[in-house]
DNA sequence: AAATATTAATTAGCCGACTAACTAAAAGGA
DNA sequence: TCCTTTTAGTTAGTCGGCTAATTAATATTT
């Protein structure tokens, strides 16, 4: 209780947080086929189907790069596909398939599942706090043009 | 700032942060050949010298088959060194070497930047607050035997 | 004492993430 | 129009992280 009252526990704190909380969700979710980087990306597609590579991975954080090596495997294990857009030929557009669809459904639940584990005996007041701070913290490390 | 009310959202941002957290540092550091997730290694030898891997590996929440990797990285780039502990044949020890040592007084400072930089505008309880409700978490997701 | 189980570390193979370098297509300027 | 710049996506190479399987040494059991 009395050690760790340094600054840096807290980042170090909350990267073991993550890292269990992803381990939560990946435990339900393996058996369909799902790995552990792509719930945001099911995610990000079922609020809106049918993005660009740079407008997925700018929804999910990720770089271009990253995310095209992701889309390939989930492009061979069923999950998404890819469609050329219509008007600009550079584009690729990435879909949800049936079973990315399905599959979605239970990556939802699993989210739930960890989401309420993590946050069990929290006051409402209290997730809105923790949601402020967060938001400070990401204000803070934006950068500003001067 | 209506969007995005779910907790699910307050993960992903979590992980965002961290991300930009690691960047920041990141930056300052590659110059002295340390690699983004080698910080908190350095860190816990630096607290406590000739750690074995399995007892490193506990402290910074990694497996042991992750440590002995990046033990192997390090010890070309020349920060630490292994040496096999006396008494069991079994363990080898890691022990920051001469360069090992300097460089984390970087890594200290890199760290320090980004941790003020972080949690800017931040009062010194709600810095408490935060670490209460990170440990709250913790607590959560900790496997009860019942 | 000998057989068995456990522990420490490594290796192989994979996924997630990045940067840098590349290709192709579209947009803009002279 | 032609040249240049920008944008979208991929590929190569590397680091960080995991699980599963392997090897070696120590502890336990019988």
């Amino acid at each position: 209780m009395s050690r760790h009252h340094n600054p840096e526990s807290l980042t170090h704190l909350m990267s073991h947080l993550l890292k269990m909380h992803r381990h939560t969700i990946d435990q339900i979710i393996h058996p369909y086929d799902v790995y552990p980087g792509q719930p945001p990306l099911l995610l990000a597609l079922s609020l809106e189907d049918g993005l660009s590579h740079s407008e997925l991975a700018a929804r999910i954080h990720n770089k271009r790069a990253t995310l095209s090596v992701m889309v390939d495997r989930m492009e061979k294990t069923g999950l998404v596909e890819r469609r050329p857009d219509e008007n600009d030929q550079r584009v690729t557009r990435v879909y949800l398939t049936e079973k990315g669809k399905e599959v979605t459904v239970h990556v939802k639940e699993a989210i739930k599942t960890a989401d309420e584990m993590i946050f069990s005996h929290f006051l409402p007041e209290e997730v809105l706090l923790f949601r402020r701070l967060l938001l400070q913290m990401k204000d803070n490390l934006r950068p500003k043009e001067e």
